[in-house]
DNA sequence: CGCAGGGTTTACAGCGCTAGAAATCTGCTC
DNA sequence: GAGCAGATTTCTAGCGCTGTAAACCCTGCG
């Protein structure tokens, strides 16, 4: 059987709630017995039950991770991390998908009103401030690109993270750049993007802002046929607002006979885990999604010992990551034949 | 406050017990009580609380999952895939990483005698038979290529669907095939390879078998690099036994001017979730994985009810998936310029 | 030298659920 | 109509841990 608390009180000498105490950090408690205790729970290997703790200080031990779809390489990666830094703090993570509809994101909200969860971390993509009526008083913080003024948030600085990415390619040469993303100017990315053209005296004309209805693949190689369509001369480069925009993008262009990136550059934003074996690698900007999570993951432990916390929207770091999309000379000779 | 069994039970007016009853199924309850406390539960949106259950079942609620890397995309599927599948058993995943280390792999089937968790899932890649013996009773299922006689495992039929994919290659019309895979013949992938091969006349040359130290893009893109610097003709198409490998592979062909599908066909192996932007898209076989997952979980409940379970190695399905990768003809014109 | 006052430790009552054993209730036989 | 077996339900004791409150033990001061 595995060691129990009072298996290392016995071995220690101590009372089983001593064990307790030191196991939970509590005040007062005398170095020696402390060195006592911590000795016998090494001894014995002793680990805690999670589930008589939980149930004890009547939490579940669960926590909501509700995000667009899991089979986005972002979201899956992002769940990954959530989990490790959850761990840590003894929950495991339930995860939601919510397909991007306003109607499941509400759903999700609601459900926080039962108390069958102790948390939710929500990457919510149709919620507007007003819905937060919903929400009880649940420990809940945000990702992505949103900030709502009553909830925690964590997330990189969008607008400044597309700038960096603009910003490189105009260091590779390139001046005429079209922007992919976003129905609307709130999108943080192309505000970013278009910044920074327009801080070196350039501007974003229509024409190479196209607009998108998803963030996949096939909406970006969708935008692109329909660009190239157009009859609009090329831009140099291609700044997408993710990086499956961007693999739509280059497949389009390649499609049409442009080589990437020696044609047209393209970057793209997330860096999702994909294989670097893609041809070409793509450059993107890589959010610190590691210290996303650990952040989400503090914060719904900071709420969970608050009565009323106050409201704290946290930004976390981004890196530029350059590969090939974006080389000065591409790594494709050329094609035989 | 939530509702408790105790709840549910005033307002059906029976005992605790009996509401535990029909919530686990019990025999011996008139269909009259139990259709009162199913109301009862309906009512009040009654949901077991699991901590409680676990720690009165003496289960910890939790299995583990061995994979090599979770960054393989093939495993992070297969990781969410499970966490739903453990779902539905009230388990939760902890997912530990194996780095496809023999000494790691060993030291998490030692970790099944301590009495931490409720089972084990394992994705061995060094493990060997006569390792189990470190195995205490705890429940156990492997998954991947390699069966071990004693212990429970799900997979595919790694030669069939190695078979069909080689003969999908053929199908479309190329004979000089060559397979990048496996460093030894145990690798079931290129057996089936080199059987079907042969069941057409045709054989695998040692000049056509490339051998990889790894399964991952640059394994792949090494392989490649190494047989067109050989000198040897080229083979009309190229079997892969993952689809990590193949993007490698149609990175190094490119790279040397070699057009995919039209100069040489590339078939993966896994349906790993890339996007469906790459270009080409890649032929593959897609093994179920939603079907292993949920084997794997049936396997680890039915060794926890038993003392002595009889062993059961279970076959899911696979799929063949044609992309553009092998297609008849490429989807990429002639470039310009 | 006694006692206040603090730091330290212990006793004990649950958290919500399940597993026996015990108690109760059927319907049936004689 | 009593007696009995089997079906059905209730009682009771934990599972391993934490929170509260009370008990203990030491200083240092008067």
């Amino acid at each position: 059987m595995r060691p129990r608390l009072a298996d290392v009180a016995a071995r220690a000498g101590v009372s089983i709630k001593t064990v307790s105490n030191v196991i939970n950090d509590f005040p007062h408690i005398s170095t020696q017995t402390r060195e006592k205790v911590t000795a016998a729970i090494e001894e014995l290997g002793y680990r805690p039950n999670l589930s008589a703790r939980n149930l004890a200080k009547g939490r579940t031990g669960v926590i909501v991770l509700g995000v667009p779809r899991l089979d986005m390489p972002y979201f899956a990666s992002l769940a990954m991390q959530l989990i490790t830094a959850a761990e840590a703090a003894s929950w495991w993570v339930q995860i939601r998908q919510t397909r991007g509809e306003r109607a499941a994101e509400l759903e999700l909200l609601a459900e926080t009103r039962q108390s069958r969860i102790d948390g939710m971390v929500l990457s919510p993509l149709r919620l507007r401030e007003s819905d937060l009526a919903e929400r009880s008083g649940l420990p809940l913080v945000m990702l992505g690109e949103r900030r709502f003024a009553a909830v925690d948030h964590v997330g990189i600085d969008n607008a400044a993270a597309a700038a960096s990415a603009v910003q490189h390619l105009l260091e590779t040469g390139r001046r005429r750049i079209a922007v992919v993303g976003g129905p609307g100017r709130t999108d943080r990315r192309v505000v970013g993007a278009r910044a920074t053209l327009r801080a070196h005296g350039l501007d974003l004309p229509a024409a190479l802002h196209l607009p998108v209805r998803g963030v996949t693949g096939r909406h970006g190689e969708e935008a692109m046929k329909a660009f190239l369509g157009s009859g609009h001369p090329m831009p140099e480069a291609v700044f997408c607002v993710t990086d499956w925009l961007a693999m739509g993008v280059i497949r389009a262009l390649r499609l049409h006979g442009f080589a990437v990136p020696d044609d047209v550059a393209v970057m793209g934003f997330d860096d999702i885990p994909y294989d670097l074996a893609a041809l070409p690698t793509l450059s993107t900007i890589a959010p610190d999604r590691e210290e996303i999570a650990r952040l989400a993951v503090a914060s719904l432990r900071r709420q969970e010992g608050a009565t009323a916390p106050e409201v704290q929207h946290t930004v976390v770091g981004h890196r530029l990551v350059p590969r090939e999309s974006t080389a000065a000379t591409g790594p494709v000779p050329t094609t035989r034949r």
